[in-house]
DNA sequence: GGCAAGCCGTACCGTACGTTACGGTTCGCC
DNA sequence: GGCGAACCGTAACGTACGGTACGGCTTGCC
């Protein structure tokens, strides 16, 4: 499984100016890609390599940091558990798919992800695992009790929530992120996430909803 | 768009002896990742690595080479037009699902998918282009007439088959994919992949049969 | 002012690897 | 047998880049 000490939180021992360093390491990995040499860092955050090396150890070091140091930043509020009828239920559900999709068609997303996946070959650090758990496995952290409320307000069924949610999971995000992380051009307008997300959020209602009657076996 | 060109059929011109070498770099690929040398390949070939370059120019060309090889190894038997009921639907759903999800957990799809999105970061060739051609547009290509016949025999029920397709496409894949290339350990059995490929099955048709009069809105 | 710490800029080193060059061997053909 | 083409194995070259060292500058403190 995932090391449990990926999302541990390093942003407050961090001084300014080596967050402004890692914003710079960050605009540079979202335009060069993986290629990207600590001389061109050292150059962007006008700083020195020397410095670089102090403070993050190595090449590795650098890029775990900046990865973390943009996890830290889309720290999320947790849910308020509000009193669930179908609306907000439903207006709930259409906010965290378009979260989502606004989150995996972003430039820095795109940009980390691939480089999270090149270094998850070489097993070398675990920079896969700290996207996983600042990404997929956060969403299903701050959703997974929505649907709990969901279906103790009667009006979501289903048997196991992480089954529930990974249907979610897919009925949001289908080929998007594949494609994008491969290169496919995929514009994907403010209205065509709105849009997306109230499909997907319907798609999961005709499935999990529980005032429906029939609904599909979700195992 | 893609590349039109990025699935042209080179496998024929390929002697038996280059099938072997691109045979050999596939393997290295697999177990090495995106950091295999241009000396491994060649060591594992039983090639000098001048050969390399005559046949193959560089190490772009071997690698796009190397993954055009591959993507012409599966090439698939297009579906054959039988008369479609409801049980001969549902049986070749489950079908492409479950060739879909033991692709997809493959080592090679794995291996060739993390070299084309570490490659998609900085643009040099188009193996993105081409990963995605032979996977996920090809598999659009298969099912697309499974379901306009399914539809055209009264089964299923949708306004745009591409988006039908990525429906069915986000209900078998959820998160494998992503979780797989970003280096999370997910056993998927003989048996759980067979019970992934009913279940999407049943909430695709759950979503777009015809039969059942109520159906989420498609679009 | 003197001084130490932290940092910038840059020059430098070592190495890995892509690419090229070359001698030796096999094989088909005359 | 002689010959050329293709290829193997390996040595050699060039370079990019990770990592280190060092001189100069600023800043805070005595």
């Amino acid at each position: 499984m995932l090391q449990a000490s990926a999302d541990i939180d390093t942003s407050e021992t961090l001084t300014e100016r080596q967050k402004a360093v890692l914003d710079a390491a960050l605009r540079l990995l979202v335009e060069e890609g993986d290629n990207l040499t600590m001389t061109a860092v050292a150059r962007r955050a006008s700083c020195s390599k020397e410095t670089l090396y102090k403070w993050f150890g190595d090449r590795d070091g650098l890029l775990t940091a900046t990865v973390q140091w943009q996890a830290s930043k889309v720290r999320v509020v947790p849910v308020d558990g509000e009193r669930l009828d179908l609306a907000s239920l439903t207006a709930s559900l259409e906010g965290f798919a378009a979260d989502w999709l606004k989150v995996i068609s972003s430039d820095t997303s795109i940009a980390l992800n691939r480089v999270a996946v090149g270094h998850a070959g070489s097993g070398k650090d675990d920079l896969g695992a700290i996207v996983l758990e600042n990404g997929r496995f956060a969403l299903a952290r701050r959703l997974k009790p929505v649907l709990l409320a969901g279906k103790q307000a009667g009006l979501l069924d289903f048997t196991d929530a992480d089954t529930a949610f990974r249907s979610f999971f897919g009925l949001v995000a289908r080929d998007v992120q594949i494609r994008l992380l491969l290169g496919d051009r995929l514009e994907l307008t403010e209205a065509a996430i709105g849009g997306d997300a109230v499909r997907a959020t319907q798609q999961f209602l005709a499935l999990f909803g529980a005032k429906t009657g029939r609904r599909a076996t979700d195992l």
